[in-house]
DNA sequence: GTGATTGCAAACTTTTTGCATCCGA
DNA sequence: TCGGATGCAAAAAGTTTGCAATCAC
């Protein structure tokens, strides 16, 4: 990510160009494919900027998204969470979310590309007439290693059962 | 729903049956297909019940869950909603809820069914080892009215720009 | 200089929890 | 009777807001 893309984002909206700002778009884009909450934006910033106060984090991932450089998702644990976009700018239209899938034993996310949504949204679009510009898709599931566990604690509870 | 099953189901699990449970899962019955926040499940209930509690539609909303008989999702306005699960009981294995297009313009949220995941769910199992239980498909967009409306609206923008 | 931005604290919102009382089995 | 369930109020937890001081342009 250009920094001066960014300042010149900012311009255009008549929003001034803060070392704050250009922090938590660094740290952002030092963390890619990474699902990260704002305190723990906050934390990264106050490393390098111990001043930085976690309202300035909030109005500033605000503005990102605003931009379109930052999306905001939900993993339904009760925080908002923030990731670089992956599109930046002009390529709005085109800018479909990669999808998400979600362990239910260690919470592990996997993200994933692909558009397999393009017959859904155009069925939409003929029966409803709803034109869908986004979309967001979470799996919830286990993960290869919460699954062998899950069969090693079935087999510990069987020998379990057979002691007691 | 058969509210003896309903009782079948609290005992099995050693919960016991109070009016607050079966006044709030009755309710949820009266109003299926739409999204109900806990605020609103409340409203409802003291119709019925003046004396019931916040905290006790919290609890009660999350028996129901437990016995998934409610599904719990988010529209992303920071409510967590409720509505009647489509599948009780023993059918769970195939219990894959149903999708929602929400409108950008007016928040209508139309709800539909369309399995079309399956592909990538056993994709993600060949590739990820990752086996997936459930899914949550958020279609974001423009219901045809709002498109309409945005549409005279561009109408009248024009309109104004040539007289001013 | 001037208006946007920041940091701090307080407020807000939704949800959860502690506890005395109540009620179902 | 007795342990779970309830209602109330207080607490939590994430996020937003008011305001004086500060900073970008």
């Amino acid at each position: 990510m250009n920094e001066n893309i960014f300042k010149q984002m900012l311009k255009e909206k008549k929003l001034k160009v803060t070392r704050q700002r250009l922090l938590v778009l660094e740290l952002m884009a030092a963390h890619p494919g990474e699902h990260l909450t704002a305190e723990e934006i906050y934390a990264l910033a106050q490393e390098r900027y111990p001043e930085i106060g976690l309202a300035t984090i909030y109005r500033t991932l605000q503005v990102l998204v605003d931009l379109q450089l930052l999306d905001k998702l939900s993993l339904d644990d009760g925080f908002a969470r923030y990731e670089l976009s992956q599109l930046p700018g002009e390529a709005q239209e085109k800018r479909h979310h990669h999808h998400h899938a979600i362990c239910s034993g260690c919470g592990t996310v996997f993200s994933f590309e692909e558009d397999l949504l393009d017959t859904l949204e155009q069925s939409l679009r003929e029966r409803l007439g709803f034109v869908v510009t986004d979309h967001e898709v979470k799996l919830f599931g286990y993960c290869r290693s919460c699954i062998e566990k899950q069969k090693d604690r079935h087999s510990d509870r069987q020998i379990m059962e057979v002691i007691d």
